[in-house]
DNA sequence: ATGTGAG
DNA sequence: ACTCACATA
């Protein structure tokens, strides 16, 4: 049932980025997961409407699919206009549903068009469109580890004591990513003197990383957390770069969460509840009997948090 | 404040 | 799911 899944993914973004419809596009998400996650083969319609999140409607295109091979309303949506227009839209950085929407609205419809109305775009989408086509590539892990050796060898100049790990796809192993997702703390920050704002570690990295000439442009830059471009040499595309600054303390769950994936994180957090425990992007905390989670127990590195909470070590590549 | 977008 | 940054109000 994997093309069904695929189908109604597809189904339930459409109904999201064309017609803004949150609802339809969460319906067709849970028909589309418990279908996923269904251990045998559906023959029919009928047998599939007795699962959780299948209605009438879904079970329907389900015996259309089983007959036909294939969707009137996909093939209806792949073909139209507006649809694969929004679609193109949201493919630039910046532009999601609603601004897609309104450009195709108005009759821009291509990244030709966009080029004829940078006017209607934003800092973010001007970017997004300048650097369309590099954004799209993904990223060899030999390029990723010479921009990480040129951000650890600038920073640790400047301040030796700043930690610097590249999370992500990167972390766990894979030949390409999709972006630089960087980690960055500082001994002297943590989250019990939070309220002393220490931002400056991060707009002194960054400030450092454009004087070198390895960040080509800024995105948003807030206190904690950097978004932007960085090239290696003209002969490179221009990639995405993160930088995000974590208290020292928080350091491993940051670590933990940003290198995923998704679907690791998410079982791992499950388990931490099986084990009485909440875990997320900042801390790992006890659950007491009242379900109010204590103090965060302390952590100096990610085994420390696989052991609280009694889930056997998986490196970084097994987390896939 | 609220909405949008990213991750 | 949740948080951060930005834009607009």
């Amino acid at each position: 049932m994997f093309i069904m899944f695929r189908f109604y993914t597809e189904l339930a973004n459409y109904e999201r980025n064309v017609n803004r419809n949150i609802y339809k596009y969460n319906a067709y998400r849970n028909a589309a997961t418990t279908l996923a996650a269904h251990p045998t083969r559906i023959k029919s319609g009928e047998e599939a409407q007795k699962l959780n999140g299948v209605g009438v409607k879904i079970a329907k295109k389900i015996d259309e699919f089983i007959q036909t091979g294939k969707l009137q309303k996909l093939e209806k949506i792949r073909h139209d206009d507006t649809s694969t227009s929004i679609n193109l839209m949201t493919r630039v950085s910046g532009i999601g549903p609603a601004k897609a929407r309104q450009l195709v609205d108005a009759g821009i419809k291509t990244i030709e068009d966009l080029q004829k109305h940078k006017d209607q775009l934003n800092h973010h989408q001007l970017i997004g469109l300048k650097y369309f086509e590099d954004f799209e590539k993904k990223i060899p892990r030999q390029e990723i580890e010479e921009i990480e050796n040129i951000i650890k060898n600038e920073v640790h100049k400047l301040d030796p004591e700043y930690l610097i790990t590249i999370c992500g796809s990167y972390r766990r192993g894979k030949p390409e990513s999709g972006d630089v997702d960087v980690l960055l703390t500082h001994p002297s920050y943590t989250s019990v003197h939070g309220s002393k704002k220490k931002s400056h570690l991060l707009k002194q990295v960054v400030d450092l990383l454009h004087s070198k000439g390895l960040i080509t442009d800024t995105i948003s830059l807030g206190d904690v957390k950097f978004m932007g471009v960085c090239r290696l040499h003209s002969k490179y595309p221009s990639r995405r770069l993160d930088i995000r600054l974590t208290p020292h303390d928080q350091y491993y769950c940051s670590i933990l969460y940003f290198t995923g994936s998704d679907l690791f994180n998410k079982n791992m957090r499950a388990h931490a509840l099986e084990n009485g425990f909440t875990l997320n992007e900042y801390s790992l905390r006890p659950v007491g009997s009242t379900g109010v989670p204590g103090e965060p127990v302390p952590v100096t590195s990610e085994r420390d948090i696989f052991e609280y909470i009694g889930y056997a070590y998986k490196m970084p590549c097994d987390r896939n």
